[in-house]
DNA sequence: TTTACTGCAAATCTTTTGCATCAAC
DNA sequence: GTTGATGCAAAAGATTTGCAGTAAA
């Protein structure tokens, strides 16, 4: 096993250095339970090297996006937040009302990636859906 | 029938002003055959009116979304974009590779809708879903 | 007449970029 | 030693806000 973990050790075969800034980025994403903003990110960076820029946030979210070793996804609300890939793709539903998140497992939405395959022959990648709408307690 | 058109004259009811801006805002947006982003609006109301400020149409949209009689949705690739909430409500496939969007008609998504009720207590408000995956061109 | 709405300018916030320096390899 | 990555500062782009003047009712 590669001694900085799985996605660090992709990034180092793709020929990219380790700097400790990309391996802090890394790990705030990955020790992530949830989604994280860059704002977040930005905090725990800081919080080890203080010397840390934004823009070198921003830089390493956009290799990592590109390299597809971590994916964005937009809750609404503003900000967009960034999840580790490796973890598995789940779903959102939203409450428009109070906020709240209730994750959704993968297998939940085949059978809409079946109709549409059907029906458009269109081959959905369910990664950053999100569903807006009412929760259980606010639709009193 | 009012002349102004139905949700300008909602807007009358529920005691706001209808100013030339308002109404150029709002049929621009009711003649989009498509979904129309700020600066398309903007365009045609200064094609109208050149002396308007987008802050007008900034602070026109937040009271159309806020009253619920304009709906915004992101169909990623940057900007946000804005629809009438009377056409009736569909959905989106956006093929990451070419751009192409495919329109859904609603009842598509009446089973999941029906799942997420059940599951978890959810009512899902199907206005501004978008899926991200390949068109059938592009998997090839 | 009243006061909600607007135009203008400036502020704010987020993200991006140019460039000299620095550090991973 | 090379050259890719970073820090800094400044730019760019999108959206918001304060305020005085204007116009819808």
């Amino acid at each position: 096993m590669n001694p900085f973990g799985n996605t660090a050790g992709k990034l180092r075969k793709l020929g990219y250095r380790l700097t400790p800034q990309r391996l802090t980025v890394l790990s705030a994403i990955e020790n992530s339970d949830d989604h994280i903003s860059v704002e977040e990110i930005y905090a725990q960076v800081v919080a080890k090297y203080p010397r840390v820029n934004i823009s070198t946030v921003y830089r390493t979210l956009e290799l990592l996006k590109q390299l597809g070793l971590v994916a964005e996804t937009d809750l609404g609300g503003g900000g967009i937040r960034y999840h580790s890939v490796e973890k598995g793709h789940h779903h959102h539903l939203v409450c428009r009302k109070c906020g709240a998140v209730i994750d959704v497992s993968e297998p939940v939405l085949f059978p809409l990636q079946a109709t549409l395959l059907q029906a458009f022959k269109f081959k959905s990648e369910l990664r950053h859906v999100t569903i807006h709408g009412l929760c259980e307690n606010c639709q009193k």
